[in-house]
DNA sequence: GATGAATGAGGCTTCATTCAT
DNA sequence: GATGAATGAAGCCTCATTCAT
C-alpha cells in the first residue's frame, strides 16, 4: 500500500519512518496522531509522507504490516513450530517466554501490535488487516488441533471456542506485561524476568487444569 | 460532574441526551465524536450541551457513569449476590446468562461500557472511572476468595493472578457476543440464545477444569 | 436609557446592579465583560438584565451616566465653584485634593470614569457620552476664561489650546494615582496622602510657571 | 516571536500581513479583531496566519514590535539626537514637527502605536512591550537631565515628575492630531500643516513658561 | 523526488440574547 | 416582572492534504 517512492527508500530510512509512525500512534492514538510530528521525528518533510503514502490511514495500515513482518523476521528463527508430538502447553510456555523477550527488545513495536490486535484501532481495520488477524487465528486453531490429536488437549469442546478462550486467557496477562514494560524505562531487571516467568507458568497451569478446587 | 442544569432536566430528556452521547461515541470514538451531532440527535441546541457539561470530556465521563448506573438500576435486581456456600462456577454461569440478556436489551449501552472497560478510551480515564474499575476488580477478587474458602477454587495460585485470568478468559467471549449483537439488528432469535448459552457453558467448564486432555 | 423596569427598582438594587457592572467592565473590559457574571454578582437573574437594559451596550452606557451622577451627588457639595476673583491655580490645587479623596472613597468608580474619559472605551461612545465629555470640556474652558479675565492665566494663547494642555498635563498624574490606588488595597496611608499632595503641588507649579530654567 | 515561516516571507508579504493586522486592530480592537479578516485583507489563508504566529496574541504583539521598528527605520535618520548644549525646548519643537510628518505619512501605524502606548491594550502588554515602554521613558528622562545640566530646564523639581508631566502635556495634543488625521482621508493640506505647527509652538511655549498670567 | 509553506474545512467552545415558565 | 435554561451565531485554532519550488 505504500507508493513506490517509499519502497525505493533505503531500508534504514523506511525503518525510521515506520518507527516514528508507530511511536506517534502509540503515544497519541490515530486521530490525535500528528503527521507533522511523525515526519519531524523521522527526519523527512511532511510532504514526503504523502509521497510515500496515500493518506494517514494508509500510513497507519502499512505500519501494522511492517511491524508484524519485522517481528516475524526478527523472531521467527526463535520460534519452534508446533509438531505432531509436542505437548501444547509445553509449547505455549516456551512461546510465551520468547514473546516476553521480544517485548523486552521491541517495546514500542510490541505495544503497537498488541493494541492493534486488542482492537484499539478497530475502526481502521481493512481487508489486509483482517487477513492478518485471520492468519493469527488459524495459527492458534492449528495448534489446538494438534493438541487434540495427540491428546494433550481435550476433544469434547469445539476448536473455535477453545481458540477464543486461549486468546482471551492470554490477553490480560500480556496486557499486564505491556503496561509494566511501558512504565519501566529501557531496562528489564532480572527479578522482573523471574516475575514474568512465574506469571506465565501460572497462566499455563490454569489453561491446562483450570481453576477448579481439588 | 454535569452541571445542575442537566440534573434538573426531566429524566426523559437526560436519557435522550445520554443515549445520543453513547451512540455517537460508539460510532465514532471520542476524538471524532461530534458534539453537534449529539445535540442534534438529542434534539437540543449545541450550546445546550455546554450548559449541561463543562466540555466534551466531562460529557463523555458522565455518560460512562450514567450508563453504569442505568445498568445497575435495571439489572441489579436480577443479580444474585455471591454467598459463602455457593459454587463459584455455578454463580458465574448464572451471572453470564443475565449479562447476555442485558446485552440483548441494551445493546448500545452494553457495547459502550464494554469498550470503556476494555480500555478503548484509556486516555480519558479519570479518578472516578478508575474508582469504578477498582470496584469491579474488587468484586471479582471477592468472588474468588469465597471460592477458595469453600473449596470450589484452587488455593495454590495467587488471587490476583486468578482474577486477571478470569477477566481475560471471559473477555473474548463477551466481545464475541457484543460483535454478534452489533451485526444483528434489533432482534435476538431463540437459536441465538441457545448458541450463547452453549458458549457460556463451555467457557465455564474450561475455567473450571482447564483445556488439558483427559 | 434603561427601561422602566430598572428605574422602578429600589435604589439599593439599582446601585448593586450598577456597581457589579462597573466592576466587571473594570476587570475585563467591554468585550470580555460578562453579562452573566454581572448578574450573578448583582444578585439578579441574567434575564433580568435584559429587562432592565436593551443590551450590553446600553447597560455600559448607563453605567457611565450613573457613575458620573453618583460622583456629582456625592462630591458636588465639596466642590468650590470657580468665581471671578479666584486664582485659577489655587482653585486647581484645591480641586485636585478633593479629587484625590474621592478616588480614595470610590476607587472602582473613579477608575471606571477615568478609563471612560481616557478613551479606553472609545468605540462605545454615543451621543450622551459625547455630551458629557463636552460638558466637562466646557467646564475647563470656563475656568480658563475666568483666569484670563482676572489675569491669573496668560491671554496670548488660545483657550482651546490651553484647555487641551491642562487636560493632558493633569492626565498622566491622575493615571498614576489611579494605578497606585488600584495596586493598594483598601487603605490609604497618611504618607501616601502626603506623597499625592506633593505631586499635585509640583504639577500645579509646572502648569503655572512651566519647566523652563531660570 | 513570529515563527520562522513568517520571517522567511518576502518583506513585501510580511508588510502586507502586518499592515492588515494593524488596520484590523485599529478598527476593531483586540477582542473584536478578526483573524479571518486580517488574513483576507492580507491576501493569505486564515490557516497561514497560524503558521506565522502562535496565536492572535502573538500576532498582535509582533505587530507592535514591527510597527515600532518600521517607524525607527523610516524616520530615525530625521531624528536629531539630543546633545549637551542644545536647548531642550528647541529640540522638542523640531522633534514634534518630525513626528507630525510621520503621522502624515503613516497614519494607521501612528495611530496604532499611539494606542498601544496610551494603554488601550493594557491587558496585552508583555515583557517585550514593557521593555520598549521603559526605553521610551528613559529617553525622556535623559532629555530632561541634559536640560537640567545646561540650565534650560529648572532643577528644583524631580526628574520623574517632570518626565511624567511632559508625557502628559504632549499626549493630548498628539491625540488631537491623531483624531484629525483619522477623520481626514489621505491628504494633508497645507493649511493643516500650518495649524499643526502653531499648535506645537503653543505647546512648547506652555511647557517652557507655563500658563500663568504675566 | 523532496521540501515545507499554503490551504481551508471542521470542531470545540463562548456568550449575548431570547424564550418559556 | 423575574428567572434561568435554550439558542445558535461567531471565532479561534488544528491539521490532513495539496501545491509550488
Amino acid at each position: 500500500m505504500p507508493k513506490d517512492t517509499f519502497l525505493n527508500l533505503s531500508p534504514d530510512k523506511q525503518e525510521k519512518v515506520m518507527r516514528a509512525t508507530i511511536n506517534e500512534f502509540n503515544k497519541n492514538g490515530f486521530e490525535k496522531g500528528n503527521i507533522g510530528d511523525i515526519a519531524k521525528s523521522a527526519g523527512v518533510a511532511k510532504g514526503s509522507i504523502y509521497q510515500y503514502f496515500e493518506n494517514k490511514r494508509e500510513l497507519f495500515l502499512y505500519a501494522v504490516k511492517w511491524g508484524l513482518e519485522l517481528m516475524l523476521k526478527k523472531f521467527a528463527p526463535n520460534i519452534t513450530l508446533p509438531n505432531e508430538e509436542m505437548d501444547i502447553f509445553e509449547f505455549l510456555y516456551e512461546n510465551s517466554k520468547t514473546a516476553m523477550k521480544q517485548i523486552g527488545e521491541e517495546r514500542e513495536l510490541g505495544i503497537f501490535i498488541q493494541n492493534v490486535f486488542l482492537g484499539k484501532y478497530s475502526n481502521l481495520t481493512d481487508a489486509s488487516m483482517e487477513y492478518m488477524i485471520k492468519l493469527s487465528n488459524e495459527y492458534i486453531v492449528n495448534l489446538i488441533q494438534i493438541g487434540q490429536k495427540n491428546g494433550s488437549v481435550r476433544s469434547d469442546i469445539d476448536v473455535q471456542v477453545l481458540s477464543i478462550y486461549t486468546l482471551g486467557a492470554t490477553y490480560k496477562l500480556k496486557e499486564n506485561m505491556m503496561n509494566r514494560a511501558r512504565e519501566r524505562g529501557e531496562d528489564i531487571l532480572d527479578e522482573e524476568y523471574e516475575q514474568y516467568e512465574n506469571d506465565i507458568k501460572a497462566m499455563i497451569e490454569l489453561l491446562k487444569h483450570g481453576m477448579g478446587g481439588r
